[in-house]
DNA sequence: ACCTGAACACCGTTCAAGT
DNA sequence: ACCTGAACACCGTTCAAGT
């Protein structure tokens, strides 16, 4: 009866299992970047042989696609937690409940920023995202919306569904360290030839706000603002369709 | 006087430069895709050892920003065509001015379709791409928006503004052919369990257009539907601001 | 100055061999 | 059955050597 009783640390030597493989990429990806993530690594993370990994994983292909699972699962038990459930959501606030189902799932994917990037180059279809979207699109049709429009709507969102834009101006690239450099002054003067507006514009915000230099703008409020003028439109032209 | 007459063609001897280095990786990516792109076969191209390429490139990375700027440099050709110029476009038809640029800058990266994957792992300022931006930015400030609303603009927009979306459900991949596989349908009835919501939804949707079979949705479609969703909710707020 | 070839330090992965 | 070690076919890049 009695089944050997491994100690679960991180050394743990229990049998391998596709869990503690996923598991521990992701925990490495955390603490070093994807671009550390390589199957020799992530052996030697395990205390294994990169070889013996093929088990568990059919390829490093395999291997992200399970990553990225384990992180919207993540997202999918955070989002569990919200109340009201969707089936006990008043149809008229889905807006609200969009909302905050997406912006839980993004402070999850804060803890994971290498995450959106990987995301974006799976092509098939995660069980959990797919759960994930399903939710969202329940609370859109429950709110009154057309499918036609529900349809519209997750397209529109996009990426933005899941927590995370496309920041094209991002000098700490997707994952990188948010600091901003000493010669940002020295780069908006080379700039100020070619992109005068652009620099007028950093100019007068940052002045508004001095806490944020440049354009290194506070993504949680920016991320809010864009998600807010999708959602907003959305209203207005479900009250269109109801009428 | 007479310069060697050499001639031009695709094997042209000339001398190399970072434009014809930067030309033929372009060229390469279209046809073969950026994974294809390597130092290596980039050179075997270029009739070249591969390591002579590092005088006129610093570096891969180094030559996935020449890469990229090179098309937004095309972008930028495209946009410049439009009429009326930016200068002589009444104030109040700057959404319109808005939305042909981007529609305008989408074709051109629709014969690229590499780009928009390589586009978002640049982290440096690209000089096009600032232009190309500082247009932008021109153009809702000449329409009568606050800095602090064009900046909102330029952030909601993200990589909409050169004319692209992350789609997150696109078996196709970034780049990839467009061609539904035949077990739609089975793929179909395996989600239908996890999924009934966004399975009843394509169900409806498909059944309104026979078209477009699934999720492979008509993406052009889909991209005008969310940048006017955003351009007219940015509208919206820039009126209220005018009172 | 520009281009080359061999070599280095990495990848993901195949394969035959161990237990 | 699970794990291993050597090996293969690739990468980007360094370096000393050619012209």
């Amino acid at each position: 009866m009695s089944t050997p009783q491994t100690s679960t640390s991180q050394t743990a030597r229990s049998t391998l299992t596709r869990a503690r493989v996923l598991a521990s990429a992701v925990a490495l990806a955390d603490r070093e970047g994807v671009g550390a993530l390589t199957m020799r690594s992530l052996a030697r993370e395990l205390g294994i042989e990169a070889m013996s990994l093929y088990h568990h994983v059919a390829s490093k292909e395999d291997l992200l696609d399970g990553v990225t699972d384990l992180v919207v699962q993540e997202i999918q038990a955070a989002v569990a937690g919200i109340e009201p459930a969707p089936e006990d959501t008043p149809p008229s606030d889905w807006k609200h409940a969009l909302r905050r189902r997406i912006l839980t799932a993004r402070s999850v994917l804060l803890r994971h920023p290498w995450a959106p990037a990987v995301l974006e180059t799976r092509t098939g279809f995660s069980p959990h995202v797919v759960r994930y979207h399903d939710a969202l699109v329940a609370l859109l049709r429950r709110g009154g919306l057309s499918y036609d429009l529900v349809h519209h709507a997750m397209h529109a969102l996009g990426s933005r569904a899941l927590g995370f834009s496309q920041e094209l101006f991002d000098p700490s690239g997707p994952g990188g360290d948010p600091a901003p450099t000493a010669d940002d002054e020295a780069l908006l003067a080379r700039m100020a030839d070619e992109a005068p507006h652009i620099v007028a514009m950093l100019a007068e915000v940052a002045h508004e706000d001095p806490e944020s230099t440049l354009g290194w703008c506070d993504d949680q409020t920016e991320f809010e603002f864009g998600l807010d003028l999708i959602l907003d439109g959305l209203e207005r032209l479900a009250q269109r369709e109801a009428r």
